[in-house]
RNA sequence: GUCCCCGUAGCUCAGUGGACAGAGCGCGGGACUUCUAAUCCCGGCGUCGCAGGUUCGAAUCCUGCCGGGGACACCA
């Protein structure tokens, strides 16, 4: 079902063109543009259709408006508009088409906000996909939340999604994790390395693990291989419930050695060179990437007849565009931006259309203490941990943070805010208003039935209105753009809209059918507020 | 050198074709005998990096330049 917002934006514009045609003024559908105005002041919803027609008509926007608005009849929706600026036509909804948006809420619950933009298409989600050769770090806490929020968000638009996690479970670098493991095992015997070899993991975690590995019994000599395999397994495993605890749940881990030994990588490679798009050069084989627009072709397979990275991972795609998904999504890091081209020519050099595959790039984050950076040094082993963050600020203000800013852009955390527990944390800003609700609900006599929601009539009442109406709109546009950050931004404007109503106005001994009215504005409140947060993974408190 | 992201209020950032450019924080004042003051109200804060162009209209689109960050392996 369309939101009530979007069928008084469709019916406003409907009603303009009418009133335009019968002027003689034609001009195509989709030219009229309804829309929220730019601030406050210039009515509920406001359109240009005036300036769009100025050149039809031959006459100055603002006289095309005034015609407009005094043509405007009677009309369920909204009262005749208001020209404002230089030909813009400012609308107020009517009171009793707002109000009824109470009802809508409190009917649909927590359904409330879903839309059937997806059309039950299916959308493969991947996200975070982090080497299992250490734990997981903040910036995986914020494709963790970012990915997870935003399959949410496409679920209540209507599709149907997977969350995916990817696990290079196989590889160098998961040999390098077993020579890890073996060093710290000869330390444990009293052997110390003198030299830490380059590129092996020098955390300190693989300590911890070798000494597991010694409580369980197995030999202080194993080999290599088998130490890389069971410590990935470990750390696997740990990153699971790391991201269970952060509200991340994923419906399927796929395994890279899984993949290997399948034969899919050998699959792919014949496919490609059988299409004439994988060829002999130098002694290495190459991926002509560039024939769909990459910056240089790929090596596929090198002249010592080893497989490259992308051997895999061209494999791994290979598979799950085979899945039959109407739309792949990759969340990747910042520093896999070189193989946005790569991935993009692989798809369609295996005959997928090119849209088929989203990648998104979830940027850095930067962790901000007194001021100032904190220092971290993945060379060094010195990274803070997710774990570590989450033990620091908790679970929701983590989320609400890595939530707050568009994926694509850097962001600094700041970790003396997240822990603020006052005004300056949005957080519980948001939260606040809901507990509000929620203890107003507790003391509230048994709720009479009857009331109407035509009674609210009180600026800050229609400001909640005009909020709840929005919602559905909110989620669609953040789920159709991926960009969750939509959310924070929505829920913090209804949080204050409603602390601001609820500094202003008596609710429970409102007078007369007053109150009920107003109680059930704050129950529908409520459920957009649990709606919000539950979409960006976030709890409500009963009482704060 | 090529590619990507960013440059907007003191700070952190919204806003990608519409009205005199917004929010939060910070700063200064004020509001609880009444449903949660983790709240609310009032106040100042701008060469939208620079220069051209397109448009009735540009922070937004195009071109060039400047500044910051990142990516550019027969590594993974």
């Amino acid at each position: 079902m369309k939101s009530r917002y979007l069928r008084a934006v469709e019916e406003i514009a409907q009603q303009l063109l009418a009133i335009a045609r019968s002027q003689g003024w034609e001009i195509a559908e989709d030219a009229v543009l309804v829309q929220p105005p730019s601030e406050p002041g210039h009515g509920d919803l406001t359109s240009n259709l005036a300036f769009r027609l100025a050149r039809v008509a031959r006459r100055p926007p603002q006289a095309i408006a005034e015609t407009l608005a005094q043509n405007w009849p009677e009309h369920p929706v909204a009262d005749a508009p208001e020209v404002g600026g230089a030909g813009f036509l400012n609308f107020r909804l009517k009171t009793l088409w707002l109000a009824a948006v109470v009802d809508e809420v409190l009917e649909q619950g927590p359904q409330y906000g879903n839309s059937e933009e997806g059309k039950g298409r299916r959308a493969l989600l991947e996200f975070v996909s982090a080497n299992p050769t250490g734990p997981l770090v903040v910036a995986n806490g914020r494709a963790a939340a970012v990915g997870d929020t935003l399959a949410r968000l496409m679920e209540a638009a209507g599709w149907q999604v997977e969350r995916e996690y990817y696990v290079n479970d196989a590889g160098n670098q998961i040999q390098r994790l077993g020579q890890a493991m073996a060093l710290r095992l000869q330390e444990l015997r009293g052997q110390p390395v003198a030299v830490w070899p380059e590129g092996v993991y020098p955390g300190a975690y693989v300590r911890r693990l070798a000494e597991r590995w010694l409580a369980e019994g197995r030999p202080a000599a194993a080999e290599v291989e088998e130490l890389g395999r069971w410590a990935a397994e470990v750390l696997r495993a740990e990153q699971e419930e790391e991201l269970l605890r952060f509200g991340v749940r994923y419906d399927r881990w796929f395994s890279e050695r899984g993949l290997r030994e399948s034969g899919a990588c050998e699959a792919v490679l014949s496919q490609l060179r059988a299409a004439g798009w994988l060829v002999e050069e130098e002694g290495a084989q190459w991926f002509l990437s560039t024939h769909w627009g990459d910056d240089k072709n790929r090596v596929m397979v090198k002249s010592d007849g080893s497989w490259t990275y992308f051997v895999p991972d061209a494999a791994y795609h290979a598979d799950k565009l085979a899945r039959g998904y109407d739309l792949l999504i990759d969340l990747l890091g910042p520093d896999h931006h070189g193989y946005l081209g790569r991935l993009k020519a692989l798809v369609q050099a295996l005959g997928y259309p090119e849209d088929r595959l989203e990648v998104r790039i979830v940027q850095l984050v930067r962790l901000v203490r007194g001021g100032e950076p904190v220092r971290m040094s993945k060379r060094e082993g010195e990274f803070v941990t997710l774990a570590e963050l989450v033990d620091e600020v908790g679970v929701d203000p983590a989320r609400w943070f890595f939530l707050e800013r568009a994926m694509d852009t850097p962001l600094d955390f700041d970790l003396d805010l997240a822990q603020l527990r006052t005004n300056e944390n949005p957080v519980y800003y948001v939260q606040y208003a809901a507990a509000r609700i929620k203890s107003l609900l507790r003391s509230a006599e048994a709720p009479s039935q009857t009331y109407s929601a035509a009674e609210l009539v009180e600026p800050e009442e229609r400001a909640l209105l005009l909020g709840l109406a929005r919602f559905p709109e909110v989620v669609a546009e953040a789920a159709r753009e991926r960009a969750p950050h939509y959310l924070p931004r929505f829920l913090t404007e209804l949080a204050g809209d409603f602390h601001l109503f609820y500094r202003r106005h008596r609710i429970l001994n409102a007078p007369g059918t007053l109150a009920a009215a107003r109680l059930a504005l704050a129950r529908a409140v409520l459920v957009v507020l649990e709606r919000g947060l539950g979409l960006m993974g976030i709890s409500v408190p009963d009482r704060m």
